[in-house]
DNA sequence: GGTAGAATGAAAACCATTATCATATCCACC
DNA sequence: GGTGGATATGATAATGGTTTTCATTCTACC
């Protein structure tokens, strides 16, 4: 069984747009943007459990902005990253290094706590927006 | 005016609940302790209010631990800081130092991007539940 | 005391997410 | 091929923290 065939139909549409996006892409917006390509594309509950399943196989992050709405992208396999997220034009820095995994090793002997996972997003404005 | 005179009787009231709690408190965690000890406290809306208060004349932060409700605490007058939280017995370490305050300038030197706030949350094991 | 503006609270609205449960589809096995 | 049990799907309802609404009560000030 090779690690595609893990992905069901749905799965995989879900997949597909979010390889699409250059964007932060919440579940709905997934869903109702394959409702306007296909009449029948999977509903909202497939799209759900489509991205849980994805970001449970590390082939896709969930991004937790604070605002109750969760967005999810398409990342490196098993890797994640954090942003740079403008106020003004929305858009987003991936950055390319982990800040909080540079300090889970100083973590763990000055507290005695083993990391597991972290949310880390930054807010402010990017340079075109200045 | 006084900075207290800014403070409506329900706000006072919540800052007070939340002076007296060791750990990360919920507006509805607020509320129900109120009316516990008064059966005419504040009410939920007006505990949210005064959250939002107080957050915006910076005498309490919120914490968004990611499970869609949030947590309130008493910090350092305009200052903030974050949280190595035990996802066994839900305690937290409150981190004395901002890891992503020291990054403003390198942010904004390599990226262009004026940082504006943050969100910054560790979850794992702590100490006595290794 | 009278009045304008602020504060309050009960109830309803919001809204992303989850749970339910019935139906459709898949697939290993004969 | 057919078939039965497992899996996937989807419409709908339920959940639950938060926000809105709007009518009422308080407060500050003259
Ligand atoms: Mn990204
Ligand atoms: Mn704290
Ligand atoms: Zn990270
Ligand atoms: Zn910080």
């Amino acid at each position: 069984m090779t690690h595609n065939d893990r992905l069901t139909k749905g799965a995989k549409k879900v997949l597909e747009i979010l390889g699409r996006s250059e964007e932060l892409t919440s579940a709905q917006d997934i869903h109702s943007r394959l409702r306007t390509d296909d009449e029948r594309a999977p509903g909202l509950t497939t799209v759900y459990r489509s991205l849980e399943s994805l970001v449970g196989q590390g082939l896709v992050q969930a991004v937790d902005l604070g605002d109750g709405e969760r967005r999810y992208e398409v990342v490196k396999p098993g890797e994640h990253h954090h942003h740079l997220i403008c106020d003004k034009c929305n858009s987003s820095v991936h950055l390319d290094q982990c800040l909080v995994h540079d300090l889970e090793d100083a973590i763990k002997s000055k507290y005695g706590f083993s990391t597991r996972a972290h949310i880390l997003e930054i807010f402010g404005t990017c340079s075109d927006c200045q």
